[in-house]
DNA sequence: GGATTTATGTCAGTCATATTGACATATTTT
DNA sequence: AAAATATGTCAATATGACTGACATAAATCC
């Protein structure tokens, strides 16, 4: 059973392709790193160009989402320390590209908005992303994006998926098997 | 077109849940980040407590599913300088984890191998990683595996793809739209 | 066979992002 | 009034990346 002696054989598999157990995992598990490292790289050229990294880029992204998100939000979102959050948010507040509010309720909290200029970068950012991930889709086959999102939403961890379910906003399309 | 006045709203897409068009792009890649996030979370806490890190996992798990890598198609795949890739592949060498070979036909190669001690790190990192994939595509549906493959693979540099196929040993069953 | 290129390693300095721990402040809840 | 909560900040440290420079051994070119 170990990750070895399973090759190109097949076994009787009516499966696709030449792997078969768990090297097709393996194998799917090596394209998501591919994948991911690559569905990062066009904004990671962006925001060198600004003096940004992946941290700030991360941030942009869920404020701008989710305009109000809370720093507690966020920090469970990112899963970093609020020390770690605290720098990277700091310089986007600085620079003008997030300002924070009280909330109305409980003052004590800071509700997170992009300014104009926030909101501008968050689109910039984000073209190359959906346009790699439209295209993706489209070449995967149709209901890949149904497939597709189910397949990550249960590769998450199971304690968090319903919170996941709710911020991202997706409904499973039925048609499952 | 921007990313915020068309949620919730479905214009008579038959498609699945609420979400529709750029929205429902963005979701993905929101899913994206957090299977990301929480795939790599088991072996991220088995490696801290031996000192190790990502960079060490990622080393592992190439050198692990292609015995006798070399050193520069390594640098290839991580995409990381030579300068990086040193100090940790020497840790992993130095703690006997990894093992390094001249190549028979160009000396100047050092092939890389796993150790016993290394094949045996390796499998208990990749381990909850397969279950938990393995456990996402059931639960995503028949056939979810091609589906997820090929989009993950589309979602790669198209320069790169052909490479990626090639090493990953994926083969596509065909079956697309 | 000497010059060049290639594959790899290493030293030194820097940067971005993360960590833990301690402490401060304002506000809400008990 | 006391305690809990949401947030911010200071300080020290670790990891993993970077650039630039230089070194060595082996292969290849002319």
């Amino acid at each position: 059973m170990s990750e070895s002696a399973r090759n190109v054989v097949g076994s009787g598999d009516p499966k696709a392709g030449s792997l078969s157990g768990e090297d097709r995992i393996v194998a799917l598990m090596e394209l998501l790193f591919f994948a991911y490292r690559d569905f990062i790289s066009d904004p990671d050229a962006m925001l060198e160009e600004i003096g940004f990294g992946r941290a700030h880029h991360r941030i942009i992204h869920f404020i701008g989402r989710h305009p109000g998100l809370r720093v507690s939000e966020l920090l469970g979102i990112l899963r970093i320390t609020k020390q770690s959050l605290g720098r990277v948010l700091r310089e986007l507040i600085d620079r003008g590209y997030v300002y924070q509010k009280a909330g109305e309720r409980d003052r004590r909290q800071r509700l997170l908005f992009l300014t104009e200029k926030g909101r501008s970068l968050h689109r910039r950012l984000a073209a190359p992303q959906i346009a790699r991930v439209a295209q993706a889709l489209e070449a995967a086959g149709p209901d890949a994006d149904d497939t597709f999102a189910r397949a990550l939403l249960n590769m998450t961890d199971a304690a968090e998926r319903e919170r996941i379910r709710r911020l991202t906003g997706w409904e499973d399309g039925g048609g499952n098997g």
